[in-house]
DNA sequence: CGGATTTGACCTGCGC
DNA sequence: GCGCAGGTCAAATCCG
């Protein structure tokens, strides 16, 4: 089942499996409890994040800020400060470790990392949610003016030079430091309220209402446009890790919603969770 | 000079 | 319990 959403076609599968595990016959749920899994269950951040993967066409980060970074990470709506780097074991590219400084005290985190099976694309990780004043304001249908100031169509903070590779992806993994109840990821069980039901600012955007990130359903999300590169679509084909595609619905959107801080061509692909079990909309506090 | 990046050290979680 | 690897810290450095 195919899903076209705006641009962005959601891929969410564990930071590790994306490219490694493509041997799991078992779909990568969206998010992985690191707590709940054990040695048959797919890696997870140690530090208990769940993590879902989109892909950015690389040409993307060529107007962001980490120009000529290797792991340049795509243009959002969010300032980013890079705060470490390390080397991942298997992959011939590190990892780069950035702090939201879209205002003070933010606690999103993202990790960008290049795609070890395509170098074309980046691997950007996002660790717990945005906490900036203005996103209070968005949960009352006034997103769209309560959206930070001038957003940078190009990352402010960061000062290389861009890689020009123009028909590159950039692999996007977003994760989550959850800190759901055992009820909570109760009532996640019922697919239709399974992001709705989330308590806005426990779970971050991921999980916000429809509301909240409401801005995002302003932009183009008429257009069928999917797969905007034909790498993504390859390695649909050819990762037996693929995502599975689904129509999307109304919580699917919210978690969509989130996704409006990607760049427009971020081509996403999201893997509908299996077991619910395994693979909450939010975990346990980490 | 202030802010961002770099990078080595340190901390912590997980697997054996 | 130990070692490995991921994640974070913080001083040094760089750049506008």
């Amino acid at each position: 089942m195919e899903v076209r959403c705006h641009r962005f076609t959601i891929h969410q599968q564990d930071n590790q499996n994306s490219s490694e595990n493509s041997d799991e016959s078992q779909p990568s749920p969206l998010f992985y409890d690191t707590k709940a899994t054990s040695t048959s269950s797919p890696k997870t951040s140690r530090r208990g994040t769940k993590k879902r993967v989109v892909h950015v066409p690389i040409k993307e980060v060529e107007g962001s800020r980490l120009k000529g970074e290797t792991n340049a990470p795509p243009s959002d709506s969010w300032a980013w400060r890079k705060y470490g780097q390390k080397p991942i074991k298997g992959s011939p590219y590190p990892r780069g470790y950035y702090r939201c400084s879209s205002s003070k005290g933010c606690p999103a985190r993202k990790q960008v990392e290049r795609s070890r099976t395509d170098p074309a694309m980046v691997m950007v990780m996002y660790s717990c949610e945005h906490n900036h004043p203005w996103q209070a304001s968005r949960n009352n249908n006034h997103h769209r003016l309560n959206v930070p100031p001038s957003p940078p169509t190009t990352s402010p903070t960061t000062r290389e030079a861009a890689d020009t590779n123009t028909n590159d992806q950039l692999e996007v993994k977003q994760s989550i430091q959850t800190r759901h109840s055992e009820t909570e990821l109760e009532h996640e069980s019922e697919p239709d309220q399974k992001f709705t039901s989330l308590e806005v600012g426990s779970c971050g955007p991921f999980a916000a209402t429809n509301d909240q990130y409401g801005w995002f359903y302003d932009l183009d999300s008429t257009s069928s446009t999917m797969l905007e590169s034909p790498l993504m679509a390859r390695d649909m084909v050819e990762d037996s890790d693929m995502p599975t595609f689904f129509s999307i619905r109304e919580d699917d959107e919210s978690f969509f919603a989130d996704l409006g801080e990607l760049p427009e061509c971020t081509t996403v692909f999201m893997q509908r969770e299996i077991n619910r079990n395994l693979a909450p909309w939010c975990g346990t506090t980490g």
